[in-house]
Formats: C-alpha cells, structure tokens, sequence
RNA sequence: GGGCAGUUGGCGCAGUGGUAGCGCGUCCGCCUCACACGCGGAAGGUCACAGGUUCAAAUCCUGUACUGCCCACCA
C-alpha cells in the first residue's frame, strides 16, 4: 500500500537522476521539426540560486517542456556569465577574508587565474542546484557555455572588430561615471539613483572687486576647488548686473567668471549654481557651451588633488567636512539645509558615484538603436506584456553611446594592441607589486595608436616593431552577454546550429534588465545577424516578500528556494509560483503560498492512489472512451478537454498563471470533487471498466498538462499508471501533449450537470443549515416547473441522491409541498426537504426572507431593462432572452419562497 | 519633471462590455472505508473617487487621489 501522503525527496532524488541518464533534455538539428529555443539568461558563476531564478527559470523550464510536448525540436540552451565586476568584487573579498591578501597583492595575471580556478572549480556548481528545480536542462559538460570560454571570446573579438571598422567603436575623453570603490567606470545604466537625505550648503563668493558677491546652494561643497565659473539664468533680475563679473573662490582665492545659461532653475536653492565641469555631468554641458576650462581636483581613488595644500591626498568625503567647517570659520557658509537629493550609486557595490573625466571606449549607439526601434514598433519584436514596448522604444530613442570600458582585470580584454614603439607617448607604465611592469593608461590624445587584434600583431604595421602591450582595460560584461543568443551557437561561424536553433523562439527574463540587456541582444541581433535574436520578450515580475519588499539580506526576508523544496518538495515551490505568475507581475511570496501547492501536489497523488486501488484486476491497457455512457461522462469530458484547450492556451500566451489555475481547479473542482465521486457508485457495476478507463485517461491526460509545471510528481504517478493507458515511452517528456478534441465538448451535458450540481448544492445547505447529521439519509421533494427540468432531473436523480445523501427523492410537477420542510428553489425547480423534528421554523423564516428580498430586487432591476426601449432594440437577441429567463427565474423563486412562508406559519 | 503599472471581500491576487471569481484566513458541521495537506456548508465586495461613452462599464475614454516601479542634468 502506498504511503497516504506523497513523499516528494525520494522521488526527486531518483528522477533528477533519470532524466539526466536518459539524455532526455537534448536538442539537435531536425529540420523536420519547427524549434522551439530558449536561451537561459546565464547565471553569474559566483550566483547562488534564489526566489528570482526559481521563478524565471521555472518560467522556462515550464515553456520548454510543453513545447517539447508539442512535438517541437525545444532546446533550452544552458550557461553562465563571468559577471565582470560582480565576480571580480566576489572573489577579492574571498581572497581578502581568506588569506588577507588584495588583487594587487597578487598581481594582474595571477589574479586571473585565481579567478579562472574558482571558475574551473565551482564555476558550474549553481547548476546542481538547477537540477534539484527539475529543470530540463542538458547539462551535460560540453553543452554549457561560458561567457568567457574561448567560443564565446571569439564572438566578442569578432563584434568588437567589425564594430570599429564601422565606426562605431571609438575612444573618447568624457565626464563617465567613476566607482571609486570598484575603481572602473561604468556605464550610464550601471548607475543607480538612491534618494538620500544630504545637505544643501549656502556658500558665498565674495566679488573680486570687493563686493558682496554672490551666494550659491550646492551639496558638494568639496568640489568648490574645481569651479570655473558660477551660473545664473539669463532671465534672472537678482544677478543681471554680476553676469560678467567675477567671483571669488572661497578657501581657494581663485577667481572665476559669472556667467548666464538656461540649464539654472531660478527658484532652486539661491538661483545660483557653482559650475564644476569636471564633477557633475549638467556641469560639464554648461562648461562646454561656455568653453570652460576643466579641472579635477578628486583622482580615481576619492582623494583630493589641485586644490589647496591643506586638503591635498584626504579623502572626499572628510574634505567635505573639513572644507564646511573652514567656510564657517571664514563665515561664508550662509546656510545649511536638510535636502533630499538623488545620489548616483554603482549597482554592484552602492558606494557614491563620481563623475570623472576619462578616456574610455565607447559605442556609438544611433545607428544600432534604430533598426531595433523599427522592430519593436512594427510588432516584429513582441512584448509580453505589451506595455514594456513603449519604454523600450524611448529608451533607445534618446539612446547615449556606452562606455563599455571597464579598468577591472576580470573579463575581456580589449583586443587593442599598442605597438611600443610608436605608441611610447601614449603610453604610462607602472610597477606592480611584483616587480612587473603594467601599462596603466593609454591616452589617445597624448598619441597611442590602437592596433585592433585577437592575439599580439606580428609587427606594427607603420615601424616593422614587434613589441606590443594590450590596452589594459576589460568590456562591460555587458558586452558579451549582448551577444548570448548569437555566440552559444558559434557566431561568428555559420554553424549550423546557428542556422537552426536562430533566431531563439522567446527571451525570458526580467524587467529589471530590459535596457542593460535585452535591448542589447536586439540591437546585435539585427546588426550582425540581420535578424533578431528572439520573437517573444517574456518580461517575468520580482519575487518579493509577503509586504512586497525586495528580498535582501540586510531585510532579514530572504526564502531560500532549496530550503523550501526541502520542506515541501520542489513541485510545490514551482506551482506556487507559477499559480502567480502573471506575466510582468510582481509576485508577493510567502511560505504560505507554497502550502496550497503542497496540499495539490497531495491530492493528485491521493486521487492517483484512488484509482489505481482500483484498477486491480483489470488488464490495461485501456483506450479512452470516446463515447459517453452517462451525464457525467460526458461532462468531464467536456470538462477536461476545456481545461487542456485553456492550460494550452495560456502556455501559448505566456500566461502560467492561468494555464497553472485552468489544471487546479479542473482536477480538484471537478475530477476529483464530482467525477471520481460519481464514478464510486459505478464501481460495483459492470460498467466500472469503462469508468476507469475514463478515470485512468483523464488523469493521465491532466499529469501530461501538468507535467511542465510539476515535473516530479507527474512523472512518478504517470509511471504507475502506464500499464493501464496506451502509451509509448518511459517519460511523460517522450509523449504528445494531450489533444484537444472539440467533439468532446457538450454545452448541453453542462447545462444538465449544473442543474444537477445547483439542486445538490441546495440540499446540502438545508442540511448544514439544520445540522442534519452527515450520514443520516433524509428524503427530499423536486417540483419542477417544466417539463424540461423535470426530465433532466428525474434522469439524473441518481447523482442527487448519491452527493447530497438522499434516500428518497420524489420528483414530479407541481409536487405538493409536505410539512415542516425546509424549502430551496434552483432555477424553478422547489427543493422540498422534509426535516421533522430537525427544522427550525425562525431559521427557516429568515431564509425564506432573505431569498425573496434577492429575488424581489433582481425582478426589479430586470422588469427596469426589459423596459427600457433602447435596450430591446439595440441588445443582441440572447441577451434579452436571458434577461427574460432571469426575470422568470426570479419571479418563480419568490412566489415559491412566499407559498413556503405562508405554510410555514 | 516625464513615463508605466496598480488601486476588486480581513490578507494576497485573477478577471479587457452583459449585475463579480480564486487561494489563504474567519465561522459552522464532519476522522464519510483516496486524501483532515481532507470533505460539506456559511459569512464577507455599491470592483479608489468624479465625470463621460454605451441599451449595458470592474472592464472603454477623461480627470483626480494614493501606492509602486522605471527614466531624467533642480545643483
């Protein structure tokens, strides 16, 4: 005898293994079949698994499977990402608490290989813990890329290469966003704003003539030693007459201009802006229209240089101090005010951003951005949902070029070799700890010559030199992550999986990295490939926390998808989140929703241990009837076909939520509530081979459904169940997904079985409402109203009785009512429970009561429409019949209700 | 400042033209021989607000309020 609750670690545990041994996840060329591709957004190799990839991957996992189902060639294409700076943040920190050792402790080289071993060794480890999701990935070691394997290395060179022969590559010298603490810049959309209570320091620069001067708000005050001029709008009468004169510096005695320009708000602060070109971004577009000179005065580490000696080498964060409490000294700071400000922070570590002059490389975006423009907006590409399209096309509409150079040592390098001979001016060399000497920065300006190469140029080509240094700078890892969809198939070689298996079919992932990734994807894709890189954009929400916070460490509210499939079986985790996932909806979580799931994944085992008790002694295989013998066969038929039509629809439409939903209720609501109860009774007969037939298919049916959500349970019941359904093939993967087949669907069986469920239903009221004990049987009247009804009731008498444990039923027209009944109407069906002795006349009263109330306002308001002359010349003709029907229905309801009443007393 | 999403029973959410559904929770009754991770029943909502379109609006349009997210050069 099978255990009475389903145990899914055991289970789990046998079929991850399985699965794996059965090769069952693998895809290849057929070009017999339509493919089905999904690319996994690779997971960074220092990531461990959370809510998110729980969700996003499950996500997959579910489209991938019922594609497979459907008869497509589906590959789910597995991998992971070097994750540039997070990684390279990681393992330092490792290094740091571990041997209490920094990266330049070790050197350039050698830190990479340190990171390389961390990869090599546990660089695959997060996919074990995919395989505990029940994901069906092939992760076979050949088939997993790597962002930064030497494949996918040549698909950057390749990139970079044809970039810059376009053009479109360049180097530049910009304001970028500097992370002091990662020491790199970063790109715009790397940049993060955090709102944060500052200050606003009113500072006064006095005239140099002597005058007063004038007074500016600034919240970065330690920047004052790099000011090149003080700004005013044209149209401000308070500073007209000092447009043009010059102001004094304070702390720093430098004079510097004042000057008029739009980009000044006047009600903000004084109406005075201090203009730092070097240190803030509207700064230096107002220094460039006004030619302003640019200084900086804080270097790459935070520390202070150019200003006053004082201040030389502190960091900038002390320097704001020190320099506020000397203005107040020399009694310049005028005023000091709370202010919420939006600080730029870097989205790896958080720390404050510094706008930095730098020379970097650069993408030039325009010309990428339009043809990825035109897809989005003549549908080609397809958003799900629909309303991420428009902020996908504004964003590439006012697209900026990206800085996609990285001064980190983890990622690829920038294939740009300088020739040290010719290049030597542009060229600074520094010692590292090692002893070893490391170019550390290359000025185009100063007159380095960029020599675009996968390894070493054999000479230079202008002085025959055969000495070269790499630009030391590494890609975004953005950059090769842009490329994912065309590289895991070999670009730039004409594979011919590249051939096949792209375009991929659907992107799936998260909205939070739209911009910084899927629209990358795009805009490569159509570049290199002439094609997009995938049809469908998935947009899946963020798992949040029960109050719909962002779970975080620091908030203590993290749930550990592992520890969850520990306590209530992986299958659990995945239908609960699937239940939810609306497409591009949030999704608050709790341990509480994975109890539903659980209690499901409970109740098909039950259900399935029901059936096959009792299947002994029949020889299977059994075909699924085709024909109905009874009311409820015919039914859940109907029944079952809808809800695989709507579960399959909702696959289609990237809404699991609903297919997830559709399967729930089918085979809880109805399966298992009506049809298996209905079909007890039949057991006994020598119909009950054709009963379990139908039990035995439908069910099997519904687990294939099933299966893509909740892979593990589906396929160890599906097994028990094989010997008894006709088919082929060990796993449910190997099998057809269920057919929907429209013959099968009767509105009239629905008609007739509602009406059978709805006088259930009120009898089992009358007996909850009167405390009639469960197993007592009670009798009952039916008085139909039609001849209708009445035959449908009387053929089907055997159902009520059965689920509303009625031991007589009499049923006729206009059936006299007996004494002390409690009375029900259904459609115009009077339900007449005689209950003597059981009954509680006040009770019964105020029931009595309360239905005609109901029923007296639904006449109401139906008598008001019928007349109304616009609604009976413009509503189509059903719905006026219906609203008749209702009426009818009502008016019935309530003179049997008053009839009742009137006996009753 | 701009854009997008949301506002539906105590809580969390479905529902894109015909008078509201689900899960959890609550209350009542049941260990009914598949399942108490269960069975049966009940209570609970004028669908944020104000206008408009329509015979008919939770659903379409306009505006308002609140919440959240994204984008943006008010220091």
């Amino acid at each position: 005898m099978l255990p009475k609750a389903y145990e899914p670690q055991e289970v789990e545990e046998k079929l991850i293994n399985k699965w794996q041994e059965a090769k069952l996840f693998t895809a290849k060329v057929d070009k017999n079949k339509k493919p089905f591709v999904v690319v996994i957004p690779p997971p960074n190799i220092t990531g461990a698994l959370h809510m998110g990839h729980a969700l996003n991957d499950t996500l997959q996992d579910a489209l991938i499977r019922s594609h497979r189902m459907f008869g497509q060639e589906a590959y789910w294409v597995p991998g992971t990402d070097h994750g540039g700076i997070a990684t390279q943040n990681v393992i330092e920190k490792k290094l740091a608490k571990e041997q209490h050792l920094s990266r330049h402790d070790l050197g350039r080289e050698k830190f990479v290989e340190t990171v390389w071993d961390w990869y090599n060794e546990c660089g695959n480890a997060i996919f074990n813990q995919f395989k505990k999701m029940g994901w069906s990935l092939d992760l076979s070691k050949e088939n997993i890329r790597f962002t930064m394997d030497e494949q996918r290395a040549k698909s950057v060179y390749e990139c970079f290469k044809r970039l810059w022969e376009k053009g479109y590559i360049y180097r530049g010298k910009r304001l970028i966003n500097w992370c002091v603490r990662c020491s790199t810049a970063l790109s715009d959309i790397e940049v993060e704003h955090e709102q944060q209570s500052a200050k606003l320091w009113h500072l006064q620069y006095k005239g140099e003539d002597g005058s007063e001067g004038i007074t500016i708000a600034t919240t970065r005050p330690e920047t004052i030693y790099a000011d090149a001029a003080i700004a005013v709008n044209p149209k401000d009468e308070r500073y007209k007459n000092l447009v043009g004169k010059k102001v004094i510096i304070p702390l720093a005695g430098r004079a510097i201009p004042v000057i008029a320009d739009e980009a000044v708000e006047m009600e903000f602060g004084t109406g005075a802006l201090k203009i730092t070109p070097a240190h803030d971004a509207t700064d230096y577009e107002v220094g460039q229209r006004h030619n302003l000179p640019i200084m900086s005065v804080i270097n790459d580490k935070g520390k202070m240089i150019n200003c006053p000696e004082k201040y030389l080498g502190m960091d900038r964060e002390l320097c704001r101090k020190e320099t506020v409490k000397d203005l107040e000294e020399a009694g310049l700071l005028m005023k000091e005010e709370k202010y919420n400000n939006a600080v730029s922070t870097c989205y790896r570590c958080h720390s404050a951003i510094e706008p930095f002059m730098s020379e970097q490389w650069f993408v030039k975006m325009d010309k990428l951005a339009a043809p990825a423009i035109e897809a989005a907006e003549s549908g080609e590409l397809q958003f799900h949902p629909a309303s991420w399209k428009t902020p996908f096309v504004n964003w590439l509409k006012n697209i900026q070029d990206w800085c996609i150079s990285r001064q980190i040592w983890w990622g690829h390098r920038i294939p740009v070799w300088y020739c040290r001979h010719c290049s030597e001016k542009g060229l600074t060399f520094t010692t590292d700890k090692q002893g070893n000497e490391q170019l550390t920065k290359v000025s185009f300006e100063d007159g380095a010559q960029p020599i675009v190469s996968y390894g070493a140029p054999e000479k230079c080509p202008v002085c025959g030199g055969t000495h070269f240094v790499q630009d030391p700078d590494v890609l975004d890892t953005w950059f090769s992550s842009a490329l994912w969809p065309m590289s895991v198939f070999g670009w730039p070689e004409e594979t011919e999986e590249l051939n096949y298996f792209y375009p991929t079919t659907s992107m799936v992932t998260g909205y939070e990295i739209l911009y910084l990734w899927v629209a990358r994807m795009v805009m490569m894709g159509l570049e290199f490939k002439g094609k997009l890189p995938f049809k469908d954009v998935f947009l899946n929400g963020i798992v949040r926390d029960k109050r719909g916070k962002k779970m975080s460490k620091s908030l203590g509210n993290v749930i550990d998808p592992l520890d969850m499939t520990a306590k209530y079986g992986t299958d659990a985790v995945r239908f609960s989140l699937l239940m939810q996932a609306v497409p591009g909806k949030d999704i608050p979580y709790a341990e509480e929703s994975i109890t539903g799931a659980r209690n499901f994944c409970n109740k098909i085992y039950n259900a399935s241990r029901f059936i096959l008790m009792n299947m002994e002694g029949i020889k299977g295989p059994l075909a699924m009837p085709t024909e109905a013998k009874e009311l409820a066969d015919q039914w859940i038929l109907d029944r079952y076909v809808t809800a695989i039509k709507t579960a399959r629809e909702g696959i289609e439409k990237y809404n699991l939520a609903l297919t997830a939903n559709t399967l729930y209720h089918f085979l809880w609501g109805d399966f298992c509530d009506w049809y298996i109860e209905l079909a007890k009774q039949r057991f006994q007969t020598e119909e009950k081979e054709y009963v379990m037939a139908l039990c035995v298919n439908i069910l099997y049916g519904t687990l294939k459904a099933l299966h893509p959500l909740i892979p593990f349970i589906t396929e160890e019941i599906a097994a028990s169940l094989r010997p008894y359904v006709a088919e082929e093939g060990e796993f449910l993967l190997q099998q057809a997904y269920p057919v929907f087949d429209p013959a099968l669907q009767s509105a009239e069986a629905m008609k007739k079985m509602e009406m059978v469920q709805g006088v259930t239903k009120e009898i089992r009221t009358i007996r909850a409402q009167f405390n009639v004990p469960p197993g007592l049987k009670i009798n009952a009247v039916l008085s139909a109203q039609n001849e209708e009804e009445l035959a449908i009731v009387k053929a089907h008498a055997s159902y009520i009785k059965l689920m509303a444990k009625i031991e007589q039923l009499t049923i006729g027209i206009q059936e006299p009512k007996p004494k002390q009944t409690a009375t029900a109407t259904f459609g115009k069906i009077a339900i007449y429970v005689p209950l003597t002795g059981l009954i509680d006349f006040d009770k019964e009263k105020k029931r009595l009561e309360k239905d005609m109330a109901a029923a007296q306002a639904n006449i109401a308001s139906r008598k008001a429409r019928l007349a109304q002359e616009n609604f009976i010349k413009n509503a189509p003709q059903e719905q006026i019949d219906k609203t008749k029907a209702e009426l009818a229905a009502a008016e019935t309801l309530l003179a049997q209700a008053q009839a009742a009443l009137a006996d009753l007393a």
